[in-house]
DNA sequence: CCACCTCCATACGGAACCGTATGGAGAGAC
DNA sequence: GTCTCTCCATACGGTTCCGTATGGAGGTGG
């Protein structure tokens, strides 16, 4: 049995940071942890990077890409606003995306987070709020509404991850969605008695 | 000028670590620089406390009344459900509790903060139904609603926490909550023309 | 006034990291 | 084969924190 020991690059040790903080935040992107995940010492890593701030503002660039530009790339494929709205909210609700958004909003105090957070966010409502004037809402009202569903999202992956039990499954989840969605539409209540 | 020192008891530490939390989060509950700031040393601390997570333990113990109980009290004095959700918004957005609420949220993962935030989630989403329930619509969309809240509470609060530019103020702060409130109570979106 | 009890200061050892220095090992150029 | 350039291993010093040990200051009861 060959131990085969491969040359790392740059990429290797980005994707090991994206992956790490997925698991235990921020703080996973430590050197020596993940020197030892990867099978080498940290004499590879200050070869391919100056210091573990040039890491993390790799692992922020790939994550801009992954999470924010692809998946608006893919969901303007659909035909319509409230298709695009719907396929949004399936994208990034029912994925093993959240604990990586989660642990970075919880990091946005860290100078090299906070821009990428700002961008990710101005980029994110913009689209929907794109989605609703679409629909007829006014400008204002567009941007109301695009900032309440972000703020729904986030709170909704923060519970998916911190607090799993809070949150519904299955055809409850579906039926969950389905009353967000209406509401965040401006669409008025069904099951209401009085 | 005379330097007082005060002897401290266990309660100041408490106190000390819930500043702590809403400034720094879980990391900033450290012993020695705590004791620093407090103007003492460790002797004192490791006096009065087991541990670090002992500590942890009376401050999530005092975070429980303050943040939940004592809130969910004053506001259960409001006469009618949309009274009570209407004062429960605003005293949960318009005050410097949120840094606490995100940074305890954000410690989720930590064994001692967990039970305290799943003990928070149910007693609020559990209120915020039964005002719902009141207000005629039948359980399990009351569940629904309630859920639908708190996420965009959770998100809110995080949004202003992280990323404030964000959040709108003043006056466009309160018509984004007007919306928000009336999409919870399932009202028809007024500002739309198609 | 002295013995005791509460509280704190100081010093120490240990763990987990960051970053630097330096000496190679391996592969391609020629 | 040997030179050179890329990449990695190892060892070291520095920082920040946890937790322990121990002695002593200062008020309090007898």
């Amino acid at each position: 049995m060959v131990v085969r020991k491969p040359r790392l690059g740059p990429d290797d040790w980005t994707a090991a940071a994206l992956t790490a903080i997925g698991e235990h935040g921020l703080a996973g992107v430590a050197v020596e942890p993940l020197a030892a995940r990867l099978g080498t010492t940290k004499g590879s890593f200050y070869w391919h990077f100056a210091n573990r701030d040039a890491l993390l503002e790799a692992a922020l660039s790939s994550w801009d890409e992954t999470y924010t530009d692809a998946i608006l790339r893919t969901v303007d494929a659909e035909p319509d606003p409230v298709a695009r709205l719907r396929a949004l909210f399936v994208a990034v609700t029912a994925s093993e995306r959240a604990p990586v958004e989660v642990h970075l909003h919880a990091a946005a105090d860290h100078p090299a987070v906070a821009p990428a957070m700002r961008r990710a966010v101005a980029r994110r409502t913009a689209y929907i709020a794109t989605q609703l004037t679409a629909l007829g809402f006014d400008p204002a009202e567009a941007d109301r509404r695009a900032l309440f569903a972000y703020a729904t999202y986030i709170g909704h992956i923060q519970l998916v991850v911190r607090i799993p039990d809070a949150v519904p499954q299955g055809a409850a989840l579906e039926a969950y969605l389905g009353t967000v969605l209406a509401a965040l539409l401006g669409q008025p209540a069904a099951n209401r008695a009085g």
